[in-house]
DNA sequence: AAAAAAT
């Protein structure tokens, strides 16, 4: 009821500036330029609020973002001073008053009002979260690093916001130099390059054979992926094998996948091996969470065994033989722990780089021997292009998530990789993608990158949502939104849940909230420095954050255990990136359950592609229960707000 | 319109 009123009084201008705001709070400055509280200054419920460094780094922040929203309080709203700036006197009139009063008493209202201001006074800018994450919590030197730099962390942290986040449009303060966040810097948004170095080094994998091996549970619907209909379109395609010891695989291989907990192939994986064991080029399609990332490994790993690599060595430009390409960078990581399975105890050597890392550590990395080379295009290029990959070697081209590889934000990047001079051409390299969507015109863009008899895998149907994801679309409007979030959380208890929204500072905002509303939250986003990603995505995995509030950057391909809800906050602009969210749940035969969203004024062009989705599973799945009955309610609901 | 991906 709180909220409603929240959402009467603000109405829509003034809520898009408290996200501003919050943004601004939460906007992460250079970690080791900032002040944090130390641990002690936490009692057990704030330490709840850690889970979203926003809030968690105001200690008190709970009651500081309550006023700021709902009471409008300008000294508390706005605890530094460059969050009066941002906003100007654009802020809702309540605050716009304070807001201008108080613009030079940011600080000590800040300092007075929370309490680790109050006792590291000298530091100045409480705010600086970056590190504030859960996580860093424990990282005592971290803290320390803060000390005495963080004169004006504040002002870095608003300009970065600036450029970040306006992408250069919205900044309406062009004017101020631009030295941002690492984060914001990375996208090429600023135009000044000045800045702190990135220099982030991931925590490495750990290395011992559990650890490695870990895997989790198949669920109970896993063998109906054998019920779906397979397609092979091509000419002369190999048999499908019926178990992984079908192949002629080398015992090593044979072991690990053991190991990996495959016992039985699943359709895409049946189908997609041998047609890569017979060296063909394939596009596949299958739903989320079927096994795609082992269809492509296992029979990549296999062939390298077969065939023999180049001894990992030092070297200043190594050239693989195999290179894996994916939209995201957690995703990459993703498929390399992957990689890291079968190639255990082989002389194969898999290395990932991606951005928002130190070059310098990825090339180490390379340089030590590289036979299977996971990166996102961005890093990958780059580091081509300083000589340290040579390509004549490459047998083999995976684009995971294809779809996404070839249209509009990566299609250009993947032709310069295929267009390097010393780029076997697509006769000499067996190229593959794998997507659980495909549009059609992304699959005639595909054809030129794929060899003329390539063949083309179709589990079930392109484009299918995961059949055992139980959908909802609930009819919310915008400012309702949140408070039907609260009630399906609060419903569904401390299960995992993903929950999407359109923006990366409403992903922040949202997150913060949930803090304030003492669900445990943490986001993640491309604005977020890179460390902060991966602790995001850590203690959602782990459980310590059971809500993640993300942006699309989470929608594809990353496989985390038990997530047992998605939550389409927002939902997509296309039909295919939510197929790729939903499908964060319901896995590797577990169920799962999602919920959509569904805004007339915004969301009105999903409604027929949404029912064909909703539909298709409907009757695939031959029997009437009650979250199908739902389900195809929720269709009709749809179509009759068309 | 937003998001992602090198610096």
């Amino acid at each position: 009821m709180i909220e409603e009123d929240w959402n009467a009084e603000i109405g829509d201008e003034a809520l898009l500036r408290s996200l501003e705001k919050v943004s601004l709070l939460e906007r992460p400055n250079d970690p080791s330029s900032v002040f944090s509280p130390s641990v002690d200054s936490f009692d057990t419920d704030e330490f709840v609020n850690t889970q979203h460094q926003p809030v968690s780094s105001f200690g008190r922040g709970r009651n500081f973002a309550a006023k700021g929203f709902q009471e409008g309080n300008g000294e508390d709203a706005l605890p530094q001073n460059r969050g009066f700036k941002g906003f100007g006197q654009g802020f809702h009139e309540r605050n716009a008053v304070d807001g201008a009063s108080t613009q030079n008493r940011g600080f000590k209202g800040f300092r007075g009002g929370f309490g680790q201001g109050a006792r590291d006074g000298q530091r100045g800018i409480p705010q600086s979260g970056a590190l504030r994450e859960s996580g860093s919590l424990a990282d005592g030197a971290g803290f320390q690093e803060g000390n005495g730099e963080d004169a004006l962390p504040q002002n870095r942290g608003f300009k970065g916001f600036r450029g970040g986040f306006g992408q250069g449009t919205k900044g309406g303060q062009g004017d101020i130099p631009q030295s941002g966040t690492p984060s914001s810097r990375e996208r090429g948004t600023l135009t000044d390059g000045a800045g702190p170095k990135v220099t982030y080094v991931p925590p490495p994998p750990p290395d011992d054979e559990e650890a490695i091996f870990a895997r989790y549970q198949t669920g109970m619907n896993f063998d109906k992926y054998d019920e779906n209909v397979v397609e092979v379109s091509g000419l002369d395609p190999p048999a499908a094998l019926m178990s992984f010891a079908d192949t002629n695989m080398c015992h090593t291989l044979t072991v690990n996948i053991a190991k990996a907990g495959y016992s039985k192939p699943t359709p895409v994986q049946k189908y997609s091996i041998p047609i890569i064991l017979a060296g063909r080029d394939l596009m596949a399609c299958a739903q989320t969470g079927s096994g795609k990332t082992a269809a492509f490994l296992v029979p990549v790993v296999a062939q390298m065994m077969r065939d023999g690599v180049t001894a990992s060595s030092f070297k200043e430009q190594q050239e693989p033989e195999c290179i894996i390409t994916a939209p995201t960078r957690e995703l990459v990581n993703q498929i390399f722990l992957e990689a890291r399975k079968f190639v255990y105890g082989t002389c194969i050597r898999p290395v990932v780089i991606y951005g928002g890392t130190q070059t310098d550590y990825s090339i180490r990395q390379v340089k030590q021997g590289c036979n299977i080379l996971c990166a996102t295009p961005g890093r990958l290029l780059d580091i081509i292009g300083r000589g340290k990959i040579g390509l004549h070697n490459v047998k083999y081209l995976v684009l995971d998530e294809a779809d996404r590889m070839l249209d509009m934000g990566f299609g250009a990047d993947m032709k310069k990789l295929v267009s390097f001079p010393d780029m076997p051409q697509k006769d000499k390299r067996q190229t593959l993608m794998f997507s659980a969507t495909f549009p059609e015109e992304v699959q005639r863009l595909a054809g030129e990158f794929l060899k003329t008899d390539f063949l083309f895998v179709v589990v079930g149907h392109v484009g299918g949502a995961c059949s055992d994801v139980q959908q909802n679309i609930l009819q919310v409007s915008q400012y309702f939104k949140r408070d039907k979030l609260i009630e399906i959380l609060h419903s569904i208890g401390n299960e995992r849940t993903l929950v999407f929204v359109d923006t990366k500072k409403k992903a922040d905002f949202i997150a913060c909230f949930l803090c304030q509303e003492n669900i445990p939250a943490t986001s993640i986003h491309g604005d977020r420095e890179q460390r902060e990603r991966e602790i995001a995505l850590r203690d959602f995995r782990s459980g310590k954050c059971p809500v993640l509030v993300a942006t699309s950057v989470a929608a594809r391909g990353l496989d985390i255990e038990s997530v047992q809800h998605v939550i389409n906050f927002d939902l997509p602009s296309t039909i295919e990136e939510y197929v790729h969210r939903i499908g964060r749940t319901g896995r590797c035969g577990n169920t799962g359950k999602a919920v959509g969203f569904f805004d007339n004024n915004s969301d009105g062009h999903l409604a027929q592609p949404l029912i064909k989705v909703l539909s298709d599973n409907y009757r695939g799945r031959g029997s009437v229960n009650a979250g199908e009955v739902r389900m195809e309610c929720s269709a009709r609901e749809i179509e009759s707000w068309d």
